[in-house]
Formats: C-alpha cells, structure tokens, sequence
DNA sequence: CTTATCTCCGTAGTTGACTACGGAGTCAAG
DNA sequence: CTTGACTCCGTAGTCAACTACGGAGATAAG
C-alpha cells in the first residue's frame, strides 16, 4: 500500500489515486488550482507526484472547511516567490488555522466528556455541547 | 460586550445577534435544526437564548467544514435522551473531530514554519506546505 | 389612526462545488 | 488494424446551502 511512486500517470490513474474524480481535477484546473501540463502534440497529458500531493492537500484542506478560493490562496504560498506576501497571507491562515483548532478543541472536550458521562448520570438535560461554545468567537474567517 | 440576555428576541433580533440571515433561520427550522416556537395567535413569535446559542454552534460546525446533517447528528446529541445512541454517535464524531484537529495541526505547523523562514532563505523553492500531508489519512468521514 | 418596519410563509433564484454527457481523438492489446 | 478503454474539451446538469421576493398581517412610534 505504498509503491505507487510513479511519477507518470494519466489523469485516470491520477484521479483513482487521489481518490477523486476526473471532472474535478479538470474543474480544478478551470479555476486555476491545478496546472496543466503540457499536451505532447497530439498526445494525452502525463502527471506525475506533485500533482498527487496537491490534488490530496486540497482533498483534505476542503474537508476542513476551506473554500477552493482559500485553498487557492494556501497554495500560492507553495512556490518560494513573492514571499513577503506570502508571509502576512501565511500569517492570515495561521490564525485562521488556529482558530479552527481552538474550536474543533472545545468540541472535543464537550463530546468526550459528553461519551464519558453518557449512561452515567440522568438528570442532566441540557447537554454542554451548545453551552460550552457561547465565548469568544471574533467572527473573522469571511 | 456580554449585557444582551435578553430572553425574548424576534426573529430578526436573533438573527443579528447571531450574524445569521433571517431566510436561513427559517431554512434551518424547515430542516430541523431549530424549532419553530409556537405562534401566540395571531402573533409573532419569540426566541431565547437557546436559540442563539443553537444558532452560534450552527455557524460554527459549519465554519468547521460539517455539513447541515453532520451538525444535525450533533444536536441530537443535546438533549440528553437516548444515551446509548448518542454515545455511540457520540465516539464516531469525536473520532472525526480528532482527524479535523490533527490534519490541521500539520497545516499549522508547516504554515508556521513557512512564515518563519519565509523571507530568511531562498533556495527553498518547494514548500513543505503540500508535501507534509502525506502521510497517513484514512478516507472516512464522508 | 397612520405609517414605517417588522413578521410570516410559500416559492423561486443564486452560489460554490462538483458531476455528467457526448463526440472526436489516442493508445495498448490481441 | 480493429476494438475497447481512455483522454480531451465544451457545455449542461445536480446538490447543498443559502438568499431573495412578494403579498398579507402584526406592532410600535409619532
């Protein structure tokens, strides 16, 4: 489950990797997130690892709640240029990051404490899940 | 910043103290995500604070990247009724937050990294953004 | 009592993110 | 050299999650 390093594969195999379909990664090259590589002459596109990588990082950055815009914008910090922009968008998503984070934390707790006490006690009605997320929250993210 | 608990608001009063449309107030009542209070006759009805804190875990999940349903799932697990269900759903969503929370910590800490070093080398043209999430990731969740 | 600003409610439109379709070209196996 | 599977590409359809619209009724301020 772990030799598939072959860095030339059609966008089929491509797709299957990633666990994605075909119509989506030509979507996402419509949008700019994905390049295309090159058509030799009369010939069907190859892609190689990269793209993988990148195919799964905007797989995994989506279920997490990032629009492809933003997840646009992640990529872009990718290549090494324009880096002082990069640094302040970086430090933008850091905190937009962390904030997810501190979220998703208090949602644990609340639901881990809520499996633990389940059948355990009775009376308790009102469920902390909703309470425990009334605090700071400063809008942000949009 | 925390005198507004008023115990009785309109729907238009809750839907700003909450950042939340009215129309999807009412498309979130439609699904079952909120109760619709009874009408006093010919009247208009009222919203508490339940609600707005609902309301606010909604936006939140969402921001969170769970869909409608998803959150549905979570809500059910509120009122402290059918236990053993709820503990059981309970572990799947808490296992699933922790996928959330680990995936994002790898984010956090490369786009950490990448915003330290950002402008102090240059020959690192491919950034480790892509390349550390890799690893490990089990599909699931959908 | 009038008027402006809601609420109510059903229906319809929009947006973001896919997903499908169809016809022409390409490639690999037999 | 045919056949089947796949690629290419443009256009169109779908689905979740909103968002808007419009007309009738309610309420609060002046």
């Amino acid at each position: 489950m772990s030799g598939s390093k072959s860095t030339s594969m059609t966008i089929g195999s491509l797709a299957k990797a990633a666990e994605i379909n075909v119509e989506t990664i030509r979507y996402y090259q419509r949008l700019g997130l994905m390049t295309e590589p090159k058509k030799p002459l009369g010939g069907i596109r190859r892609y190689d690892d990269v793209a993988l990588a990148r195919l799964r990082f905007i797989r995994r950055a989506r279920w997490l709640g990032f629009s492809l815009e933003e997840i646009g914008e992640l990529l872009k910090l990718e290549d090494g240029t324009h880096c002082d922009e990069a640094k302040a968008l970086g430090e933008r998503k850091l905190g937009n990051v962390r904030d997810k984070i501190r979220s998703l934390q208090q949602i644990e707790g609340v639901l881990d404490q809520l499996v633990e006490e389940c059948c355990t006690q009775k009376d308790n009605v009102t469920c902390p899940l909703i309470g425990s997320l009334h605090e700071g929250f400063d809008t942000a993210t949009k």
